[in-house]
DNA sequence: CCATTAACTGGTC
DNA sequence: GACCAGTTAATGG
């Protein structure tokens, strides 16, 4: 979801500043709020018994978070927090709801969001259960890359640390960082430098 | 620069 | 593949 700035602070939207690795939210709180992101980047992750994280997802500029709990009463299901220094606008749920019946194109848009996200969620819980590890990762490559507007292949960025990807799939980074290899020798990605290209 | 972070390698289970 | 140990390369103040 991206919603223009000033129709957010119209409604009562704040902006903040976070700094690297602060938390916006915490697993197991109520969401209040409508978040979207302005600058920097923002995982979406949680901890298993062993404490190893696992992450949901990234987000960047333009994209939204929380908002799936808008209508819904239920607690986060996932800690928010800073990758890098962040700019987020901040909108009580209350008047995000407002906001959505003042503007009922935003209602539709919003609807379309949720669904997209609904139906890549699915593609990539297939992906994470395949127990081959190229799968996984050119799925979540293949997630990623739903987002992106360019369309020639081999060329679309992956803005992604192996750690993070590793984080992502549940793999350990010393696998992705050979099965990056190994995809990089089947011609699946490219490299540029450490960058991989998909 | 130096210190931290990320990428990589090799070996064991 | 996970897990551990150790090295090298890149990054940033």
């Amino acid at each position: 979801m991206n919603i223009d700035e000033n129709i957010l602070h119209s409604f009562g939207g704040e902006s903040i500043r976070y700094k690297a690795k602060e938390f916006i939210f915490r697993e197991g709180e109520h969401s209040l709020y409508y978040f979207q992101v302005i600058s920097g980047k923002v995982k979406l992750n949680t901890f298993n018994d062993d404490g190893k994280e696992f992450i949901q997802n990234i987000l960047g500029k333009n994209q939204s978070f929380g908002d799936p709990l808008l209508f819904i009463d239920r607690l986060y299901p996932t800690n928010a927090v800073s990758l890098e220094a962040v700019e987020i606008i901040r909108m009580p749920k209350s008047n995000f709801i407002d906001m959505l019946q003042k503007h009922p194109d935003l209602s539709l848009e919003m609807n379309a969001c949720l669904s997209q996200r609904l139906y890549y969620n699915s593609l990539m819980v297939r992906n994470m259960a395949s127990q081959n590890p190229i799968h996984r990762l050119q799925g979540l490559m293949e997630y990623l890359k739903s987002y992106y507007d360019g369309d020639c292949q081999h060329c679309f960025p992956v803005e992604l640390t192996r750690q993070q990807i590793a984080d992502l799939t549940g793999l350990r980074v010393e696998t992705v960082i050979r099965i990056v290899k190994k995809m990089v020798n089947e011609e699946i990605i490219k490299l540029d430098g450490r960058r991989i290209l998909y």
